[in-house]
DNA sequence: TCAAATTAAATTGCATATAATTAAATAGGA
DNA sequence: TCCTATTTAATTATATGCAATTTAATTTGA
């Protein structure tokens, strides 16, 4: 292994990590204008779709532990957002649902991706590329 | 817009989050048995490239700002890596210099560039790719 | 010249993230 | 059944990140 691999330009990892925070730093005005951060957005996304799940579930989906939602689902159920309740069957379990404030909140949020889209200068055929290669990685990485 | 853009697949930033955070995560074993983290190390990085340099440049060349790396520089220091001094020629600017200590740690960190391409399963082509794209998005943003 | 504007770091407050540990509940096997 | 292993959240400790503010130094322009 040569000097040259230690060189910020050759490494994959650099351009990846900084994409994503410069993306993630995108979404900051438009979810401050509906009282979110980016990890509360992406939260709220899979509730939207799935309506009630256990905490392990969503950690999966968005590759969270506990030590992050646990804090985070609590300020939003302080919010009004969710609902956190042990499940009787199994009390290990905590069920997290969406309040009608939800419902409300899914509303304001439908504008963004299209606002978020507008900023990320890809054309079609290379935003999906740009996705495969991604949950290639993802995949590959899961096991 | 439709409801069907609130769906996490479909959403270019989310794997691109996940997967920044996973594979800094494969460089954690690595990192910690020469005891630096992936925010230092990429500091590193940059350092053993140019040798000195202030806080603002290692930020822009980072997307990182001063909030983050002057605790962080002040822990490199702690630990006998990098020097920080206020130039005389305009003492706003603290200057990052190497010590030699972190020429010994460049030698342990040579092969860890090597242990996490072997982590990410991506061809040439398609490792040639994503880095194109990942720049393209973040050359967008920068202005 | 010298007050105002600008610049570079540092600081503060808040929100993640992850590793490691703990606690409570459940499952599985002798 | 009862003991152990496993599972799920929560907690703790540490390290980022960023926005906003502050401080000190420098630059600019009337």
């Amino acid at each position: 292994m040569k000097d040259e691999a230690l060189l910020l330009q050759n490494q994959l990892c650099f351009p990846l990590y900084a994409c994503a925070k410069e993306i993630v730093k995108q979404y900051g005005p438009f979810l401050k204008e509906i009282g979110l951060t980016y990890t509360q957005y992406i939260v709220m996304l899979v509730l939207w779709e799935q309506k009630a799940m256990n905490v392990k579930a969503l950690g999966e989906r968005l590759y969270l532990d506990s030590g992050t939602l646990t804090p985070l689902l609590k300020k939003l159920e302080a919010e009004g957002f969710i609902t956190r309740d042990r499940m009787a069957k199994d009390e290990r379990n905590v069920q997290i649902a969406l309040t009608a404030k939800a419902e409300t909140l899914k509303k304001q949020a439908l504008d963004i991706p299209a606002k978020i889209s507008s900023c990320v200068k890809l054309s079609m055929q290379d935003a999906a590329t740009l996705y495969r290669l991604l949950y290639q990685i993802l995949e590959g990485l899961r096991t």
